[in-house]
DNA sequence: ATTTATTATGTTATCGATAACATGTTATCG
DNA sequence: CGATAACATGTTATCGATAACATAATAAAT
C-alpha cells in the first residue's frame, strides 16, 4: 500500500529562504560561472545537498526558450532496423546532453503527421529526427511544410532533397557491393528479390542491381526480379516466384536478411545446393545472419552509426542557429561494407 | 541554404488580443467545456487557425504539474527484445494521449541511476517506466530509493519485490510449457542452454527446466546445463560445451532463439539430426525462428502486450494518485505459450 | 419583484526558473 | 585620492499558460 504521498517539490525559492539568499544567487549557483562569493556557494550548496534540489528544467526551458530535447519520430519500431537506428540516436544524444522525446507513427495521414509535429513543438524540442522510411509519397508533405517548421529537422532514410537535411545508407553502392561481388565468383545469371517496391530503400537496391548488371554487359529482365515485403515468409514466396521466372538464375541478390532466410530455407526443401547451384547475398547484416544455413553473404549497413550522425547533424544545425548564423542543408550517405560468408563463397 | 527564420512563437497572448478578448478566454475555448458564447468560440477559433496557434504544453505542464509525459528508461535497446517491448510501449502511450521522454542506459553505475531519474524529474514526468533487465543486484537501488520519487514507477521483467509494481513475462511457467512438451514427445535427457544466469529472467528459465524434470521423476545435473551470453555465437560453443558433458541428451531447452540458432547450426555440422536424434527448443519466437533449419520450436512471449501493459498500468496508477486515492502496488505476469516446429515434432 | 442559479468574461496570482537591470562593496590604477 | 573596473548580491520583469477569484448580464424560481 502505497500512500499518496504527493511531496511538494523542492523549489529554488525554497532553497533561497533555508540559505537566507535571493533565488538569483541560488540560480547563479547553479549554473556556475557567475560572480558568487566562495562562502555563499559553500551555503547553497549545504542546503541544495540537504533539501534535495533538483532545478526544473521544465521551467527553465520555458525562460530560455530551449529545451535540450530533440522529438524524435519513428515507425516500425518492431522491426530491427528502426530500433537499432534509434539506439544510435539514443546513445549520442545521451553524449550530447540532449534527452528524446518519442512519438511512434502507426500510419502517415497527413493530419497525423501535422498533429505529431505540432505536439513535439508544443514542448519546445530543439529539433526533429524523422526515423521513418520513405514509403511512396509518405513524404510528399516535406516540401511544403519544411518552411513552416520552427526548428530544425533531420531526414533519415529519405531521397536526398534540395534544401532539406538528410542522412541515409547508400541502398544503391550497397547493391553494386553485391553484384559485384557475384560477378566476381562468377556468376551471370544474378536473379532479385526486391523489398516493396514503394519504398525508396527496396527501389534504391534494385536500382544497383539492375544498372551494375547492364553495365557489366548483361541484361537484366523485369522477370528476373521478383517483390517481398521484407519479411522471411515473403521472401520464401517471392523466391518461389523467381525460380519459375528464372530458372536458370545461379545466383541472387535478395533485399535483406530476413527474406534471403526464407529463400534459403525453400532452397534446402528442394535441394537446392547453396552456394554450389545458387549463390544468395542478403542485406543489413543482422546477427543471426552468420548462422544460417548457410551462412550468409550479405551487405552490411551501420544503422548505429546512422543515428548517431543523425544527432551529431541536427545538434551543429541547432547550434548555428542559436548563434544566428546560416545552415547549409545537406544530404549525407553512409556507405555499407560487403561482408562474405558460406552463401556466396564458392570459388570454383 | 535556410535563412536562421527565428520566427517567434504564436502564443496566447497573441490570439487574445487579434480575437479582441481575454487570454482566459482563448484557454477557454481551447480546453472546451467551459462558458464561452456560441459567438465569441467561433471568432476566437477563426484567429486560432489565422495565426496557426498551438498552445506552449511546457508552460501548461508547468502551471499544472503535469505534463502528459512518461519517462521510459531503457537497457539494450539494440536488442529486439527491449525494443519490441519499447513499441509496445510508444503504441499504448500514444492510445492514452502520452508522450514519451526517453534515456537509455549504458550501464548501472548507481549515479548514473539518480542522475537519470533526477533529469525525468526535472522535466515533470507523470510517471516512469524502467524497462532494463534485472542483472545481478542492478535493482537493488530500488527498495531504498524507491519512496523518495514523487511519482509513480513502474519495472519490466524485474522480479516481483513487495510494495513495488511490476509486470513481467512468466519465465518460469515457460520453461515449463518447454520442458513438459520434451517430455510428452518422449524425450528423457533434457539438457539445457542457459542464457547469463546473471540475469534474473535467464535464471527463471533454468529453473523451471530444473523444477520440472525433477518434478517427473528426473534428476536434472549442474553438468546438465551450460550458459550463453544470448548471443548466436555463444550458444554455438554452449551447445559444444554440453555435448561433451552430456552426451547422451536426447533433447535440449534453449534460454532464448538466437542462442538456438547457434546451436541448430553446430548440429548440422556434426551431423546430428535434428529432431530425430536431439529436439530443440528456444523461448522468445523471434519471426526468423519459423524459417530457421530446422524450423523452431519455441515458447512465445508477448513482448508488445508486455510494454502495453505497463503502460495502461503506470496511467491507472497515475490517475488514482491524481484523484488522492491510495494504490496498491502489484506484480503482474504475462503467461507465455508454446509454438510446435519441426524442432521437437517428432512423434515417432 | 426579488432571489438564486446559470452563463459569459475579465483580472490577478501563480507555476519555477532566468534575463535584465540596479546597487553596493572591494580592488586597482594612474 | 578619486575614478574605474571587478566582484557580489538583490529586485523586477518575463517565459506561456491556467487557477482562483471577481464581476456582470441573463434566465429561472419563488
Amino acid at each position: 500500500m502505497i500512500s499518496p504521498s504527493r511531496r511538494k517539490r523542492v523549489t529554488i525559492k525554497d532553497v533561497a529562504q533555508a540559505a537566507g539568499v535571493s533565488t538569483q544567487t541560488v540560480s547563479r549557483v547553479m549554473n556556475k560561472f557567475s560572480y558568487v562569493s566562495e562562502e555563499t556557494r559553500q551555503r547553497v550548496e549545504t542546503v541544495v545537498e540537504q533539501l534535495g534540489y533538483h532545478p526544473s528544467t521544465l521551467a527553465r526551458s520555458l525562460i530560455q526558450q530551449r529545451s535540450y530535447t530533440l522529438g524524435v519520430v519513428t515507425f516500425g519500431l518492431k522491426y530491427i532496423g528502426p530500433s537499432r537506428t534509434l539506439n544510435g540516436v539514443a546513445d549520442k544524444a545521451d553524449e550530447l546532453g540532449y534527452m528524446l522525446l518519442m512519438k511512434e507513427l502507426d500510419n502517415f495521414d497527413t493530419n497525423r503527421i501535422d498533429e505529431v509535429i505540432d505536439s513535439l513543438l508544443a514542448r519546445q524540442v530543439d529539433g526533429i529526427i524523422w526515423v521513418a522510411p520513405e514509403i511512396g509519397d509518405n513524404h510528399s508533405w516535406v516540401e511544403e511544410r519544411m518552411d513552416k517548421i520552427s526548428v530544425p529537422v533531420l531526414f533519415l532514410a529519405m531521397r536526398p532533397r534540395e534544401g532539406i537535411s538528410s542522412v541515409a545508407t547508400d541502398n544503391y553502392q550497397g547493391a553494386v557491393l553485391a553484384i559485384q561481388h557475384l560477378l566476381e565468383c562468377g556468376r551471370k545469371k544474378i536473379g532479385h528479390i526486391a523489398g516493396p517496391l514503394t519504398w525508396w530503400e527496396a527501389d534504391e537496391r534494385k536500382r544497383g542491381w539492375r544498372e551494375t548488371l547492364s553495365a557489366a554487359g548483361f541484361n537484366p529482365l523485369e522477370e528476373h526480379c521478383t517483390e517481398g515485403n521484407w519479411s522471411s515468409a515473403s521472401g520464401e514466396q517471392a523466391f518461389i516466384q523467381l525460380l519459375e521466372s528464372y530458372p536458370d538464375m545461379d545466383a541472387v541478390f535478395v533485399a535483406n536478411d530476413q527474406m534471403a532466410l526464407g529463400g534459403l530455407r525453400e532452397a534446402i526443401r528442394r535441394g537446392i545446393r547453396v552456394p554450389e547451384q545458387l549463390a544468395v547475398i542478403g542485406f543489413d547484416n543482422i546477427p543471426e545472419s552468420a548462422y544460417f544455413y548457410p551462412s550468409l553473404t550479405t551487405i552490411y549497413q551501420d544503422l548505429q552509426l546512422l543515428g548517431e550522425q543523425a544527432v551529431q547533424s541536427i545538434v551543429e544545425m541547432i547550434q548555428a542557429r542559436q548563434e544566428n548564423k546560416s545552415v547549409i542543408a545537406q544530404s549525407r550517405f553512409i556507405q555499407p561494407t560487403l561482408v562474405i560468408r558460406e552463401s556466396s563463397n564458392f570459388a570454383g
